[in-house]
RNA sequence: GUCCCCAUCGUCUAGUCAGGUCCAGGACACCGGCCUUUCACGCCGGCAACACCGGUUCAAAUCCGGUUGGGGACGCCA
């Protein structure tokens, strides 16, 4: 069981430190000896909308550090918001996370599951006086609130309920008054702080800690507690989340004392913040920080992941792009950063439709991963927009890991195989206006220049490198053109692309059959 | 208004705890060059920051104090 062991000078609490050391009954010093229990932590979305870009950062930071100490990460869902949670978005989180690849080894638990647990701790902490029912009215508290904003005091319970007598906290129960439980803050002086593994020593006066509520009127409990009831029956030892919970934590650590349970580390995470230094949030921000527009707009899971673990910690190196095992090797809490960083999204930029950092990483695993790998990724792009074959994981395997390995170098996204790729997969492309005036309208002697070429290409018995650049010098020379002229000609009516790999390495790709064809229709654009 | 947190290039950051090796390093973005049938990749180069003031010290991005700025919390939301 848990032993208590150091105590504190000055703080009600044990350091959690001294939670997680089983007691030696053979050493002098037990305080010395620290067993690790398993390390486990959690992650509790609350299902009002899809995973957004900090919670899939939260979840990532916790499946880390799970990994990284050989723990578990417990998925709980916290539902105790009846009139906000949906079972779309409960889904929405799951697909999220099993898109970026973080898995969990317990859950989904589901807080409402638990209500029962959370109602007897509090009934526990009214019986032992740590709690105590207050009859103050919304309308009051609001309109106090008010007053006290205008006045710019304090805005904070007052304790009006607080010492009421136990016989006029019955009387009022029997005159159906409708009452919260609010935790009753102990009377202390001085401070009350844990140890951060990011911020370091928090500290806060007991004189600026309210009484908070803990049981909705209705007799629902609410989120500060059934945390930490959750928390402690999930058995967690470290709890990550975003610095926006620092003043819960203050609180929650005396629910935890009053609890009579161990304090968990704590690890507060910078924000993320919009362009604006706003918290994003679903609400303001919409798709862009959302986890599946990434997954529909074509990144590489993994690419993701990396891009959102650099948003507040790195390795101490110069190292920025890491395989799973690698982050996991390298991840630790002490090295998150302190300050928030900006999500560097640019809206209405041609260029870049969300952060160029993102899209820059999402590249580098576009061009370099393994293209096996790579190749099933391309497939789903691909079954989505119907070009998918099935050959291409047959007779055309080659062909298929031949022609991304081809064409990747100049994409950003996985969808760009079906928009600038598509001509490789389909004969049904457009071609692009750019090229159509600058590399056909032009030149008006292409209408009959590509097609002869395309006869003699037809005539070819051996379609390769060499006889089909061969062939196009010999066009150019004949027509009085420069080579250029007739590649890139050939590179806009074949691939609809202004850019693009090297036009005679394309013609191969595509085949003899229909380089032809497509060459032969050249005439079609002029009109 | 009160409390808490934070502060290095446009952005992500290294360096801060153990002050000198930092007229501050890397990445992305941007600009230029090389390569080239195009575009990209790649390679080479460039631009660009210690918020401010004071103190400590032989020496401060680094330690201390203050100022300013930014963020967060202050709910019968989570």
């Amino acid at each position: 069981m848990w032993a208590l062991i150091k105590i504190e000078a000055g703080y009600p609490f044990l350091p959690y430190h001294a939670y997680l050391c089983e007691p030696d009954k053979n050493a002098t010093q037990p305080q010395e000896r620290k067993v690790m229990h398993e390390t486990r932590l959690r992650f509790p979305p609350s299902p009002t909308g899809y995973l957004h870009i900090g919670g899939a950062r939260t979840a990532l930071y916790n499946w880390l550090y799970a990994k990284k100490t050989g723990g578990k990460l417990v998925l709980r869902i916290e539902d105790t918001d009846a009139d906000r949670s949906s079972e779309d978005s409960i889904q929405g989180i799951i697909d999220g996370l099993n898109w970026l690849g973080i898995d969990w080894d317990e859950g989904p638990y589901f807080q409402t599951e638990f209500s029962h647990e959370h109602r007897a701790a509090a009934a526990r902490l009214v019986r032992h006086g740590k709690a105590y029912h207050c009859f103050c009215s919304k309308e009051e508290l609001e309109r106090k609130r008010e007053a006290a904003l205008k006045a710019k005091t304090a805005v904070g319970y007052d304790g009006t309920c607080r010492h009421l007598g136990e016989a006029e906290i019955t009387a009022r129960h029997e005159r159906g008054i409708p009452s919260v439980i609010r935790f009753k803050v102990p009377e202390r002086h001085g401070k009350l702080g844990y140890d951060d593994e990011v911020l370091g020593r928090i500290e806060s006066d007991y004189e600026e800690i309210d009484d908070f509520v803990i049981v909705r009127s209705n007799g629902n409990p609410l989120y500060l507690l059934c945390n930490v009831v959750d928390d402690i029956r999930d058995r967690i030892t470290h709890v990550v989340r975003g610095q926006d919970h620092m003043t819960n934590t203050i609180k929650q650590l005396l629910l935890y004392e009053a609890l009579g349970a161990p304090v968990p580390v704590f690890a507060h995470m910078p924000l993320t913040l919009d362009t604006k230094k706003a918290k994003i949030s679903k609400r303001s921000h919409g798709e862009i920080v959302a986890v599946q527009f990434y997954r529909d707009n074509g990144f590489i899971p993994w690419a993701f992941n990396n891009f959102l673990v650099l948003l507040g910690w790195s390795p101490g190196d110069d190292r920025e792009i890491f395989s799973k095992e690698e982050l996991i090797e390298a991840f630790s809490l002490d090295r998150i950063n302190k300050s928030a960083s900006i999500f560097n999204y640019r809206k209405d930029d041609p260029k870049f439709f969300t952060d160029p950092k993102a899209i820059a990483i999402n590249e580098h695993y576009l061009r370099t991963m393994d293209v096996e790998a790579l190749a099933p990724m391309v497939k789903d792009v691909l079954v989505k927009e119907q070009l998918w074959d099935d050959s291409y994981e047959g007779e055309r395997k080659q062909w298929f890991l031949q022609t991304i390995e081809l064409i990747r170098s100049r994409f950003h996204v996985l969808t760009d195989f079906t928009t600038m790729g598509r001509a490789y997969f389909s004969d049904d492309f457009q071609i692009e206006e750019k090229p159509l005036t600058k590399n056909l309208l032009k030149f008006p002697e292409l209408q009959t220049l590509l097609p002869e070429l395309a006869e003699r290409y037809a005539l070819l018995s051996d379609f390769s490198l060499e006889q089909t650049e061969r062939l196009a010098r010999e066009c150019a020379e004949r027509a009085g053109v420069k080579p250029g002229v007739i590649i890139n000609g050939m590179r806009t009516v074949v691939t609809g692309q202004l850019a693009g790999p090297s036009l005679f390495e394309i013609l191969i790709t595509i085949g003899q059959q229909k380089v032809v064809e497509r060459l032969c229709r050249t005439p079609q654009f002029y009109v």
